[in-house]
DNA sequence: CGACATGATTGAAACGATTCATTTTTAGTA
DNA sequence: TACTAAAAATGAATCGTTTCAATCATGTCG
């Protein structure tokens, strides 16, 4: 249906090689052709067929994002700043999102390798990493997002999470509260994992603390509204006076649950502090305390990362970004920080 | 780098017609190939390269999707939907957002004609829909999202927003208030201008009801909060007792600014309707009174209307499917709905 | 036993852009 | 004018898959 560089060539009284030398070296061709070729693309609306391009090319334009939860704000933060990064430079993103499936990663990992993406940017669920080595043996670089590569294998663009854990912890403890609830999960993601290191170390050097961990199967509002409900039916003694969420949210999740009973105050009765500080967290029933990660930065910075590793090929120099997460303390933990 | 159907085939000792008739219409090949080169296959780890097939294919098996902003939540439950049950039906989608951006728009669609896509998606920005006829007559099919089709010359899944706005004010004057201000733009935005009219159309039809129209340039929080500071600026006089947002990111953003300063309180100062019911509406400081759209049915909907109309070519049969909003009571409007 | 239908397999052509070794044109110089 | 170097243009080969007309194998039936 579309016209192709024969019929450009044709129209334009020039060779197929003309046609794509104007589209690629337009240096290479005198003027007077280039106006004549630019002029028949116009007038049968010429698009480049990208398969084509890509097929000959062996590989696509496109670059591969995977993320844990495409409807967390978070990470769809971090895919618009990998988006923009990667449009700056001429490349597409697909993106996907495990959605607590292995099976969904597994099928989206097919999925990129059927179009020979020319990169792939995850936030692995997996915690076996053999298929991402796999992928990269094969000449397709991998940049580990919001993860970072304890060995050093992979180049990561990553948060300080057990830092940002400890951060969340300290601050709690700050305020006097010592009966602290961890909530998230499941304990397979490495980002809950090390959020849990950070409190427990917070815990240990705190004396009269003690943490209790609340598992989840998602890090939803859902599962937080869930958790809310089993910590409005505890009773008074063991009951958490803080809690630290892995996520906003679940922490959202978990306010919705209390403020809707109405029979604990936060943060008079629990403390809540969430974690990536995400744009809805500050308009909350209670506007919540929460660790930022520099979301759109970190989509970024992958994305440099990516077009190193792509540009170098095989001996590429493995990096490995490590922000620092933030303390951005609001209504949850401390009342009227706004008013007066 | 990766092995092809050729050497699939020498592996396996066919031909590499038989090979492709085992990857496509294996009921066609006998038992013992179908082992022979399912071996062969495994044994490679052949991928089949989809820019090839789609060469010969002359089109791809993507769906191109565009929102109007990829960071509303209510745009990722339509993504949501609409990638399921694409990927049922063995296509990706290539999401895009247009972000307020005619530009951005007219590259995205660039994008989408250079990737062959099977079809598109779209809720457009432009009013003039040229492209999209032009686009047409190529040969891909178009469906409206979220957004009718006027002259039923596309397909279109939309939600009825004049219906809408009807509903929000409706509520509002039930509710007493006489002073309404609409909030919301840019104009050129068919569903910001349906939900106006639905506005209008109940103020005219209310005695010593007024509306104001308080324009806003996008549909995000930062906007809502910028109109919600110049609410707190007007005096007693002018100032609304009722507030229909044309979205919930701009009802939030307004419920921030006016919660921040502790001036005027919602719902007794000032009565607030949002649109979309986005997840972040039900715990929001003071929870959001809002008009649902089923987001995930318009998406999977939308897919089955593209799915039809490519199936059914050139004479596909035109279809205008219209969800009908419903309103939900938050506290925004009316005080401790939930408690006693 | 031979003719024939049916089932299975083959292999060359096609899709459209890019590349690059080769040829043609142009411009500059003696 | 003749010759050469540089610039410009050419076109065949290539990427990997699918398709389809043609060929080959197998078994059935008269």
């Amino acid at each position: 249906m579309a016209a192709s560089v024969k019929e450009v060539a044709a129209e334009a009284g020039v060779s197929v090689g003309t046609v794509s030398n104007v589209l690629n070296r337009p240096e290479v061709v005198s003027e007077r052709t280039v106006t004549k070729v630019t002029a028949a693309i116009e007038k049968l609306g010429f698009v480049r067929n990208d398969a084509a391009r890509q097929l000959r090319a062996g590989h696509s334009r496109h670059f591969g994002l995977m993320v844990l939860d495409s409807r967390n704000p978070f990470f769809m933060d971090v895919t618009q700043g990998a988006q923009h990064r990667a449009l700056e430079n001429g490349y597409t993103v697909l993106m996907g999102s495990s959605d607590d499936s292995l099976t969904t990663e597994e099928q989206l990992l097919d999925l990129f390798d059927e179009q020979r993406v020319a990169g792939v940017l995850i936030s692995p669920l997996h915690n076996d990493l053999s298929r991402l080595w796999k992928i990269r043996e094969a000449g397709t670089p991998v940049v580990l997002v919001d993860r970072g590569s304890a060995d050093r294998s992979f180049s990561s663009v990553s948060v300080d999470d057990v830092e940002g854990g400890r951060i969340a912890v300290q601050h709690l403890v700050d305020l006097g509260r010592k009966n602290i609830a961890f909530v998230g999960g499941p304990q397979s993601i490495e980002q809950v994992q090390h959020r849990l290191e950070g409190a427990q170390s917070v815990i240990a050097g705190t004396v009269d603390a003690v943490l209790q961990h609340m598992m989840t199967k998602q890090l939803t509002v859902m599962e937080g509204r869930r958790v809310g409900e089993q910590i409005l039916a505890m009773d008074a003694a063991e009951r958490p006076d803080g809690i630290f969420a892995a996520n906003d949210l679940l922490a959202l999740g978990i306010l919705q649950a209390l403020v809707m009973s109405g029979d604990l105050l936060v943060p008079k009765d629990i403390a809540l502090v969430g974690y990536d500080n995400i744009d809805f967290a500050e308009s909350a029933v209670v506007p919540l305390t929460t660790i930022r990660q520099p979301a759109e930065e970190i989509g970024r910075t992958a994305v440099d990362v990516l077009l190193r590793e792509a540009e170098a090929g095989e001996d590429a120099v493995r990096e490995q970004f490590v922000f620092t997460p933030k303390l951005v303390i609001r209504e949850s933990t401390v009342p009227d920080s706004n008013k007066n």
